[in-house]
DNA sequence: AGTTTATTCGCATAGTTATTCTAGTGACAA
DNA sequence: TTGTCACTAGAATAACTATGCGAATAAACT
């Protein structure tokens, strides 16, 4: 509610003039109205807040629309989001440009209300983190993936969706288990415990997905120790191209048979594209094989990408 | 003329965008973009330049109508500014709101072109130094009075008219006399010189005239040490309510007779009275009995005060 | 090509603005 | 009166922004 303004709209007007228009230092329009420098610097932001003071910039177009149309037409995506970056951006700048720009575009795709299901990744998180807090949202928000190791970063899945609960409201049902376990008989083990049975209940009627999509070079994986080098040749060797949620798959976008196949904790990816909207979200080129795969697929129904990648995918 | 702007304005939209829309900080902009902080600053500042961010601020009327026309009415004034300022503002504050806001009053209220004595004083010092500099007028500026003392300072007329000229440009016509001088007798012959006889001439055909208002009380002549407070009691008793340009005058607007008379170097007051632009300048309600005084007489043609003067002279 | 001139860049830092913190003020209740 | 709360102001200072400057690069000229 609009409390008692203590300060005259005149006195606003002509402390903003002096400042804005004639272009005064606050400390000169100061000594002028006979006030700290302090009381202008607020009269400035009330001025601003209460519409005295209008700024305006010229209408950006973050988003590609001829990019976003191509990449739907010809993958038969349901939406698309292509940020525009900066020429040099690559890596972290390009992600965080895209989480930046692409995070209005989650927030109207994905749904009001139900279950949706958070994958990890760096992009994703660059997303999440700008997410409007306010809005309030009835989501039930399953963690898709287990952590990927002990050492919880904030680009996990765990992370991300209790961010997304703290942004929105709503509950966040966590999957208490790594994402990788020694063998298949852990990984059973875990999966028949009643809490992880719970969540994978809920996953399976989600409503929608968010999740990263990565590619094999430059992956998170090797970053954080969890796959060798060796690993991600042997994968690759047995056809993978990309990734989400831990789950490697080929350019069909078919999930790999591989050793981690069965040491895995996260959405399948049989289960994700069962879900009507998945999110997927990626930045740089070098991710086109992975997202191309997916999309090939039908893994995802939506994409958040920089212009980089979008071109790399339409180049065929 | 528009030289090569190397920046687009995608670039410049993108930028102003996540600095004004966004709120983000330069530094964080500067991540996005992929350059220094350095250069978004530059990049803003052009933005704000090419019309890309537009920055304005509701009407603030600097000036109280209504009062200058209560003025002008009442005094036969030609024109009024009555500014606005700040409840608390007195003294210097004042006068420099009064310069502020009563620059482009002054700018449009002397001709573009003639000859214009200017005298000295604190606030016609703040109005000068605001004149918008770039504009270019062929004045003649006359020097309407002596310095006050051997130390030149930024309110003596000498600096003022100097001012004037390097804003406006024209040419400057200098006193080089002291304001007051030790008798008579020295005043003479000052003024029988020929440089000065040549200064005194074109001001008796000058087309408008800038000077200060000074009252006994606050006397600029007290704070440079050149009249005592004895002589101020003297030339009260001789019926003194306020100077121009040194010349002591009596309620009625008639210069007094005073041992200061004849040892002023200064323009005379039934000069004064004949050119047909005067604009006088004062602030504070401490000035009204010499201000009153001065109208009464028909010195000024115009006044440039602040609203406390205003309301103390239309008060009775 | 080799200079010269003009520009642009980002670092270091001066300068400006926002925020934290403490004290003071007035309203109101006891 | 005195205490408490709710609030506002300004001093100190942290945070942020703008600018002088030399290095680097590009453009123009010899």
């Amino acid at each position: 509610m609009p409390k008692t303004d203590p300060y005259s709209d005149e006195l606003l007007r002509m402390a903003a003039t002096l400042y804005h228009v004639d272009g005064l230092g606050q400390q000169e329009v100061a000594k002028l109205v006979r006030v700290s420098q302090t009381k202008i610097s607020r009269l400035l932001a009330a001025a601003l807040e209460r519409g005295i003071v209008h700024i305006t910039v010229d209408q950006y177009q973050a988003r590609n629309a001829r990019l976003e149309h191509d990449l739907c037409s010809r993958f038969g995506l349901e939406t698309a989001a292509v940020i525009k970056t900066a020429k040099q951006a690559g890596g972290d700048a390009a992600r965080q440009t895209v989480g930046h720009f692409g995070a209005p575009f989650v927030a109207a795709t994905l749904p009001k209300t139900g279950v949706v299901a958070v994958g990890g990744g760096r992009s994703v998180a660059e997303v999440v983190q700008r997410l409007r807090t306010g809005e309030s949202r009835r989501l039930t928000v399953v963690q898709a993936m287990g952590s990927i190791d002990s050492n919880i970063s904030a680009v996990d899945a765990l992370e991300l969706g209790r961010a997304l609960v703290k942004r929105w409201g709503g509950e966040f049902l966590t999957l208490s288990t790594p994402a990788f376990v020694s063998d298949k008989k852990t990984r059973d083990f875990f999966l028949a415990s009643d809490q992880i049975k719970f969540v994978w209940q809920r996953m399976r009627q989600a409503d929608a997905a968010l999740v990263g999509v990565g590619g094999l070079a430059s992956s998170v994986y090797i970053e954080r120790g969890v796959l060798s080098h060796a690993d991600i040749a042997q994968l690759r060797d047995s056809g993978a191209v990309g990734e989400i949620c831990g789950r490697f798959f080929d350019a069909a976008g078919k999930e790999c048979k591989s050793r981690w196949r069965d040491r895995t904790i996260s959405i399948e990816i049989e289960h994700l594209k069962k879900i009507p909207q998945v999110i997927g979200v990626a930045a740089g080129a070098d991710r086109a094989p992975a997202v191309m795969a997916a999309m090939r697929g039908g893994l995802l129904k939506s994409l958040l990408a920089d212009e980089a990648l979008a071109v790399a995918l339409l180049a065929n």
